[in-house]
DNA sequence: ATTAGCACTCGAAAGGAAAGAGTGCCAACA
DNA sequence: TGTTGGCACTCTTTCCTTTCGAGTGCTAAT
């Protein structure tokens, strides 16, 4: 099976030099960098034989090599030498991190940009929630026409919506509804809020004027958009900072699948234990619009049930490495923050499990 | 003063081949196209004293001409004819903004996003707020280490946060804060919650576990995010749909720029009455790296001291009386639903009020 | 005042030559 | 057998020149 190991070290050097330069590398510039102790011609030589193992290519003869998406695979599954950050770089993110999470509720919005802006790449965040209930709720009098509907999430989080009717309402009215889907409507799933339940609790509540009706929307809307994945994408002009796409027909092409809340992810059960990164190189993508794109993502654990993912997109020309690092630190910080459970201290470098398409195993 | 009847005539020619086509106009298409019984040399006569005039310029010697800023300010003031747009239009717009508003809270984002949509230029959406204070707070006991902060606003809107303590606290301590808080602390601006309010607060509520300082931080941060003024750029993309940023580098400046949240706005105060639009043409913006793009911007009036704008950015040769037209009636829209006060009626076309620099009247 | 005609200008597009990077292969060598 | 220097060859990139054509400015005629 295995390729010979100056292969390898070739393969690697080839892939370092085009993620920094973006151009075809030739066999002299390996000869001169690369250190293994010699000539252009021989590593001529092997590179042909790369090309024909189907590691790398040329796009054209007479030009040097770039690495095909099975060359990056072989990279990031096995040569690419994991980044340590700098303390640094690792403290920057994390201090970061803490002001923008300091309301981190659901401004996932935040996480994504913080993610590009750190990663010089468009990036992503998203989140899975399943089974989410309400614990409780707290109906709270304003005025005759006025109420707050605030109601606490199995995840912790807080919802709430100010209600104003065009009739009044008494505030016994307001209490015995409270009180009512307080112990009925608590720790179900949207499928369980059914109009026979409503109509119950309507009738048990002696309302005459629809108010019923309206916290149950309120429930039904709340519980279907929590579960409901959210998405956020951003700085997809960072794009423009690839050579790959300075053609503007391109970059539009991906810059619009991607605002458009394009889809990316593998597929939603494909999201594996916090912790791990995948990494997603050109053709290995679903969408058609990716094909010629990698993704890196890190699944981190927002406890209670909700998963999430931040990635980043970029040509497969990447720098996995770094950004597989990067992200990694920034879902450890996620976990730790969100997860509530026990999570490894901050200071601690974590270790990369990255983990792709077993096709090469 | 103004300049002949004929001359307007070809400036306006000139516009609106020149948004249509990016392309230098020639007297030849102008001649064939405008429909006034001259020829093109004639038309060639009239370019030239445009050219001296200040309203034209042309490229090269050769070339056809194109609109100055000057230029395109005198066809958006007296030249450029009121855009009626058609029905299905106009109703598809507030179709389309009536799906997204059901929710509207602070969702500045999704009208961001539909205007850009409506309009396919780059859009941004933004609020300032003066003046909020919190009119009534709860706070929900949950258990022993957890409560929930419920404000309510002056713009009416609520917010929320769920409080998790290290410690345990008493239920009577919470009702007794909550009541504190009440009186103390509402209808007041941020100024004024002082560190001598919260000290008394927490004397007087006998706290000595902190609960009182976390309470005021919330205060704090409610308040003061409350009145930052939010925006929200989004559709960065469809800068690319056009011809002038088809150079990678331009559409990148101007796409940092703007996803920086880069400030656009000609200045706080200059938020004009609701139903204006404003536009600010090329070297009239404020901003360097808007000095060759033009700026089309509608306030509308979201209630309760609060005005908000939404706007497009695009080439100075942009479809100004399209674009007007369709800010316009999201304005309206805006202003009706969230301005609480009387408004136009939903159907009705709107009359377009162009507001401009002043520089040339 | 308008128009037809014409010489002129200048950019864009097309063609071609030269430069340069990098390969593939061969013959020599350890 | 694996490695190396050398050299002819290939293909792209770059630059220069030429050509082409759109559009002008001017002039003389109406």
């Amino acid at each position: 099976m295995g390729i010979s190991e100056r292969k390898k070290k070739i393969l690697a050097a080839v892939v370092d030099e085009y993620v920094r330069t973006a151009e075809p590398v030739g066999s002299k510039s390996i000869a001169a960098n690369a250190g293994l102790g010699c000539s252009s011609a021989t590593i001529r030589n092997e590179l042909a034989e790369l090309v024909s193992l189907g590691y790398l290519e040329q796009p054209h003869t007479s030009a040097g090599r770039i690495p095909t998406p099975m060359g990056y695979r072989l990279y990031v599954n096995e040569l690419m030498q994991k980044q340590k950050l700098s303390l640094e770089e690792t403290e920057d993110i994390n201090r970061r991190m803490n002001q923008k999470l300091r309301e981190l509720d659901d401004t996932i919005g935040d996480i994504s940009r913080l993610a590009s802006q750190v990663t010089n790449y468009p990036a992503l965040a998203l989140t899975t929630r399943t089974a989410v209930t309400i614990k409780r709720f707290d109906l709270i009098y304003v005025d005759a026409n006025t109420f707050i509907i605030v109601a606490l999430l199995s995840d912790n989080t807080v919802k709430n919506k100010l209600v104003k009717l065009p009739v009044s309402v008494d505030q016994k009215l307001v209490q015995r509804l409270s009180a009512l889907f307080n112990s009925g409507f608590t720790n179900i799933t949207e499928e369980a809020v059914t109009p026979l339940l409503i109509n119950s609790t309507e009738r048990a509540a002696d309302d005459t004027m629809g108010v019923t009706s309206v916290i149950a929307a309120f429930v039904i809307e709340t519980l279907s958009s929590a579960v409901a994945p959210s998405a956020f994408v951003s700085g997809e002009n960072r794009l423009l900072n690839q050579p790959e796409f300075r053609d503007p027909d391109k970059a539009h092409k991906l810059m619009g699948y991607l605002s458009g809340g394009g889809y990316i992810l593998p597929s939603e059960e494909s999201l594996d234990e916090a912790g791990e990164i995948k990494v997603l190189i050109g053709p290995e993508n679903v969408a058609e619009e990716l094909k010629d794109s990698s993704v890196v993502i890190a699944t981190y654990d927002a406890g209670d049930n909700t998963r999430g993912m931040i990635g980043v997109i970029g040509p497969t020309r990447m720098d996995y490495s770094t950004v597989a690092a990067k992200l990694s630190i920034l879902a450890a910080g996620l976990s730790r923050r969100l997860g509530g459970g026990e999570a490894p201290p901050e200071g601690m470098h974590n270790k990369l499990i990255i983990k792709g398409d077993r096709e090469n195993e």
